[in-house]
DNA sequence: ATTACTAATCGCCGAGTAA
DNA sequence: TTTACTCGGCGATTAGTAA
């Protein structure tokens, strides 16, 4: 039985494709960081469609939260929102993969001691359970911390839109054990994993596991440098 | 009087969209430098269209010279032309400039001497006329050579994918004058131009022309180091 | 000018199916 | 399994038009 096009969600595959094409568009003309005057009729000039499918195509993208428009009479000012310049940023890691190959990240940092809390947590079955599924390894119950200068922070920000190994909540003991995020890192050359649990008390610091102890196999202590690399998964 | 859709040309409006997204997907999964087995099936699931759509799409991207498809029994081996990196690459520069601004590129080279024929072409009045226009001045009839290095030479291929100030060729005198690019730059912080001609017959070599003779304004003279600031138009 | 609604249309889509 | 064709039909698209 043939069947109509099977469109039927919010966001059809076509549709996506555009979105995309005038997103781009619209952050070319500047409405990435302040209002722009653009009308439907130049929109739809841009991508090859009537001034009418342009037109639509603005109200849906509104609808979905990617952009406000401010009629003022007859005029038209977009500007994009921060979900639209997520949207575009993915779109932009994703290309610069391509062409650049994964990212890499080099930070220095210092050993710092941590509330003792890691050993607790990686010692939870649930974890240790998904760590040797998904790391490959049986982490030494315990984190190295490495606090890290305002510079270093900036450059561990591009690691925000990173996806890492997964590691998942889960309850047990009566409590709520939260998820985290793993990346491959090397610390002074050693292999192991940057942790970043999804709710972090720290804000310079970050934590590290491997399967053995890194103070140890490394001859750290309090306020020793390290140097981390972390690629792009 | 109503009319049904529009997209009558070779690339409907909507396709175009989903072409982006076929070989955004081919690229990541490494058909942009080796041939990949990728099935229908798995190009129309990565983009929510049916096996049928996704290999309407292959065959349609195939005609346009995006990807050669070869056919072994049963399972297809596809691999992105030349053409299909250079939209993705435009696609990659174009969502760079919105994150990362306009690229800039810094080199250093020497001063070489030319053949003397830029004093020849500079004053040819079909060129004079051109850079009055379009780049503001009448450019001291002569050329700053300066020859760089490999690695210079490659840091000046990314200006490969740039469009500069375009100068047309013409024809005088009976015979040919070729077109060229120019790109505004700085030749030890001096206001200049890169000129690129179009059919170039040096291969380490980068001529630039100013208002003034620079030469003179920097006080140079053959093999004197200079640095060159190129900002993408 | 604009934005945006309505009506009528063709083109893209997916199920079925062949090779 | 694949790739890829036919075909009925939905719906995105456009022209016309109102505000």
């Amino acid at each position: 039985m043939p069947a109509g096009s099977g469109a039927t969600a919010s966001t059809s595959p076509r549709a996506r494709g555009e979105s995309l094409g005038v997103l781009k568009f619209l952050a070319q003309v500047g409405a990435d960081h302040t209002p722009v005057v653009v009308t439907s009729r130049e929109v739809g000039a841009k991508l090859g469609v009537s001034q009418q499918a342009a037109d639509r195509y603005l109200v849906a993208l509104e609808k979905r939260g990617l952009l406000v428009r401010t009629l003022a009479q007859r005029r038209q000012r977009i500007q994009l929102t921060p979900a639209a310049m997520d949207l575009l940023r993915a779109e932009y890691h994703l290309y610069r993969r391509i062409f650049e190959g994964p990212a890499r990240v080099t930070i220095e940092g210092t050993v710092v001691s941590g509330l003792g809390e890691g050993r607790y947590y990686l010692s939870q079955p649930g974890y240790v359970v998904q760590f040797s599924e998904r790391l490959g390894y049986s982490p030494y119950p315990g984190t190295l911390n490495v606090r890290v200068d305002g510079a270093a922070l900036r450059t561990l920000s591009v690691m925000a839109g990173w996806t890492g190994i997964r590691i998942d909540g889960f309850q047990a003991s009566g409590r709520t054990f939260g998820g985290a995020s793993c990346f491959a890192a090397r610390i002074n050359g050693r292999a192991g994993h940057l942790i970043r649990p999804d709710r972090s008390h720290y804000k310079d610091v970050v934590e590290f596991i491997a399967s053995e102890r890194l103070r140890d196999a490394l001859h750290l202590k309090d306020e020793d440098p390290v140097k981390v690399d972390i690629e792009e998964p």
